[in-house]
DNA sequence: TAGAAACCTGACATTGACGTCAGAGGTAGC
DNA sequence: GCTACCTCTGACGTCAATGTCAGGTTTCTA
């Protein structure tokens, strides 16, 4: 497919998807016009390049744990990454569980607030 | 106190403590020089920011529900977007979670194959 | 076989949350 | 009062992941 349509089909921008081949993320054979042509499984890497993205991995790290998570080998030292970005992924699920928690109590404050017309008392 | 020891206690840099004042997200008293003075429970505030931040909410957000967390009252309009907000958090909490699944099973399969020196089945 | 739509490279612009530096004034311990 | 450190404002720099634009080629559709 061309980078259109694996743009359609990612919600991912053209722009992104070339800025992802320029990182070494996301490859793609060339037409005799030097179109860009992606197997159907693009669109799954695509897809785990923006989990990653998501969870505040850098494209250097990507890069380096990408033929990791195709091939399933890993070197030890990037095995160590691997379990350094696991911890940081699980701090900051936890940190965003607090995050929700604090929203809660804010929401449910004003909305009482809100529904009785008294301010709740400062913390 | 002054901005060193505020930037120490909470660990958020004196450069970020100006940039937060300047976004209207912190206050401060001036001394007859010039120089800011934090009340005690500034440290609080700092900390309440950090984590909003954290939370992928933007400073112009964050301004806008600040009245809001301080004194637990709150516009209907302002009531939606920290419902908006919620909802954000608790989205990027799911798409974490599956980001770790994905992690835990990349490790899972690395390790077994750095053991048993077999590259597992690429997917 | 037009003409529109998609694609190419290359380069500069943007955004947000700061880092960093310069030059000047404030503060605290000895 | 010296000295070392802290603070001030203002301004420019940074970084990563794009957006955007220009100027040109390719591909699809009527």
């Amino acid at each position: 497919m061309r980078i259109g349509e694996l743009a359609g089909r990612t919600g991912v921008s053209v722009r992104a998807l070339r800025y992802y081949e320029e990182q070494g993320l996301l490859t793609s054979e060339r037409s005799e016009s030097g179109q860009r042509r992606y197997a159907a499984n693009a669109v799954d890497r695509v897809r785990l390049i923006q989990q990653l993205y998501g969870a505040g991995i850098s494209s250097a790290s990507i890069l380096e744990m990408l033929p990791c998570v195709l091939t399933g080998v890993a070197a030890p030292d990037v095995l160590a990454k691997l379990h350094g970005h696991r911890s940081s992924v699980v701090q900051q699920i936890e940190e965003l569980q607090e995050t929700l928690l604090q929203l809660d109590s804010v929401i449910a404050g004003a909305t009482e607030a809100y529904a009785t017309g008294k301010p709740c008392p400062p913390r």
